[in-house]
RNA sequence: GCGGUAGUAGCUCAGUUGGUAGAGCAUCAGCUUCCCAAGCUGAGGGUCGCGAGUUCGAGCCUCGUCUACCGCUCCA
């Protein structure tokens, strides 16, 4: 089967289950949003409770917090993203290519200015020694009219960029005569402008509202909250902030799912480390972070590193690291070295000092930061996708089964009594009573036996426990396992250690520290 | 955002030249059933993505719109 047909049967079941269903479905949905259901928000708070433990418990020197989405609008000039993230785009309708229009002009002026230096150098050539640039330039009348348009038209698109006016900068295109270099043509779209923040008001009234924006990461919120936590947390360096939350990207295009969503949910750790032990460190979370993927057991070589060669501006090291999906191997995780970028824009625009005095060096410096961050979304869509089989039975029928890691799975064990009569289903409700404190457990009586292990398969229960009349003379039941369908016959005494032992979080745990 | 393709029950799909919607699986109730989707009886569920138009009449034709997939494009 082909890889895109396996990944709509795993869009198709994770909604025919429960895991993830399209948003406001009934109005037809809204674009690149969707919702987790009864299945998939389980599996989703197991994958947080996953990090978050592995993160906050193995770590002495790691806590958490939980800011809040809103935040004040200056943190995002101090980030960069209000800057970065305004490119107004023109598309050719001939070669269908996107262009920024800000670019298409800038390079129009740059091509003036390339006439005119030719002009320039031409007379240099012509003159020799004794050739003035200067007053070449403020007298030749050819160059002074070349310059002048040039002038104007800078000027022009000047005003056009900070009015924010997309007309303007269309008219300036089709006024130039800018043509597209694939096409040839100037048959070009509307400018329209793609901010990746999704904006809104903070305030009742119009006239004293306040434009807010929804967060685009969650990583600023632990850089503000950087002094409380180090100070009220008597925290010292090296030491790490937890946080998992959501955040909002306008993306252009979203596409595969719940790979890039516009409402998203990311885990993220930033470690704030002496200035020049960033790289040691880096290398580190890289190992560490693998690690953390590679216990769930879902394929050792199902992972990679990808680094970057081109940096983001306030970065000194990256990496991210990539899952195979069925669409081929794609980022899940990042892990970064922001130097003290974020913590120096922040002293700047907010005018606090945000600096941490090293008792062991005697001196105050501002903390340089790695960061790991992680889409749940897509560690979902990983642990999904990995996980689903549509497997070949030795009867010739076939079985779709989720193998999750128990550790991660929505349901625990399902406690069905083989027949529904002759008191069988009151003994099951009994051991459903005991086990439901501790495990997320399912009762089923429907159907046959058979219908019913393929149902928790589906939904990838590790466990499945069937009463019997043999349970009301000894106690015992049939343990069943999801991957292998085997039986062994148990007590009932027993399950409770025996299912804790595969299903808890802590076996995970434990295979990383 | 552009181009192409598609949208009918929870899922997978059928539906003839335009004549008031079907199947399998799933769901629910009951019977049967001593371990891997068995069988029997019955039931529920769709204004055919949405909105207009053409027509005596639209799931089918036309336009618009929304959503998804594929290809561009973008991706701190």
């Amino acid at each position: 089967m082909a890889q895109e047909d396996v990944f709509k049967k795993i869009v198709s079941h994770a909604k025919e289950y429960g895991f993830v269903f399209p948003s406001s479905e009934i109005y037809d949905g809204l674009s690149a949003v969707y919702d987790y259901g009864q299945n998939g928000v389980e599996l989703k708070n197991n994958i947080k409770r996953y990090w978050w433990d592995a993160m906050t418990l193995l770590h002495e020197n790691i806590v958490g917090i939980d800011s809040a989405i809103f935040m004040h609008p200056t943190i995002w000039k101090a980030s960069g993203h209000v800057d970065a993230f305004n490119d107004p785009l023109i598309d050719n309708r001939d070669s269908k290519k996107r262009y920024r229009a800000d670019v298409l002009i800038e390079d129009e002026l740059a091509k003036m200015d390339d006439k005119i230096n030719k002009e320039v150098a031409k007379a240099a050539k012509k003159f020799g020694d004794s050739f003035d640039e200067a007053m070449y330039r403020a007298t030749n009348p050819r160059v002074l009219e070349h310059q002048a348009k040039r002038d104007a038209l800078h000027e022009r698109f000047s005003k056009a960029m900070n009015d924010n006016n997309l007309d303007e900068l269309r008219q300036i295109i089709l006024d130039q005569e800018i043509v597209c270099p694939i096409s040839g043509t100037k048959n070009w779209t509307e400018v329209r402008q793609f901010n990746l923040m999704f904006k809104t008001e903070m305030g009742s009234t119009a006239d004293g509202a306040m434009t807010v924006y929804l967060r685009p990461e969650t990583a600023q919120g632990i850089f503000v909250n950087y002094l409380n936590v180090q100070k009220t947390g008597r925290m010292r360096i090296p030491f790490g902030i937890a946080q998992i939350g959501k955040a909002f990207r306008n993306e252009i295009v979203a596409r595969q799912f719940i790979f890039r969503m516009r409402e998203f949910e990311q885990m993220e750790m930033q470690f704030f480390v002496r200035p020049g032990s960033e790289l040691e460190y880096f290398k580190k979370w890289k190992e560490i972070r693998l690690r953390w993927h590679k216990a769930l057991g879902l394929g050792d070589e199902k992972y990679r590193y990808h680094d970057h060669d081109k940096l983001a501006h306030y970065a000194n090291a990256a990496t991210d690291i990539e899952f195979l999906m069925p669409f081929g191997f794609k980022e899940v995780e990042g892990i970064h070295s922001r130097t003290n970028f974020d913590l120096s824009q922040h002293e700047k625009f907010s005018g606090k000092k945000i600096q941490y005095f090293d008792p062991e060096l005697n001196e105050s410096y501002t903390p340089y930061v790695i960061e790991t961050s992680i889409g749940v979304d897509r560690m979902f869509l990983s642990v999904l996708c990995s996980s689903y089989e549509e497997q070949a039975l030795e009867n010739g029928e076939t079985r779709v089964v989720l193998h999750l890691p128990a550790p991660l799975a929505p349901v625990k064990c399902a406690v069905m009594p083989l027949v529904r009569k002759d008191g069988l289903p009151d003994k099951a409700r009994e051991i459903v009573n005991d086990l439901k404190f501790d495990f997320a457990t399912h009762y089923d009586e429907k159907d046959s036996i058979g219908k019913r292990y393929r149902r928790q398969d589906a939904i990838g229960t590790p466990f499945c426990i069937t009463v019997d009349h043999q349970t009301l003379e000894d106690n015992t039941v049939t343990l069943r396992e999801r991957d292998s369908m085997e039986q062994t016959r148990v007590s009932v005494d027993d399950l409770h250690r025996l299912i804790h032992d595969r299903v808890s979080l802590t076996s995970l745990l434990r295979k990383l520290s």
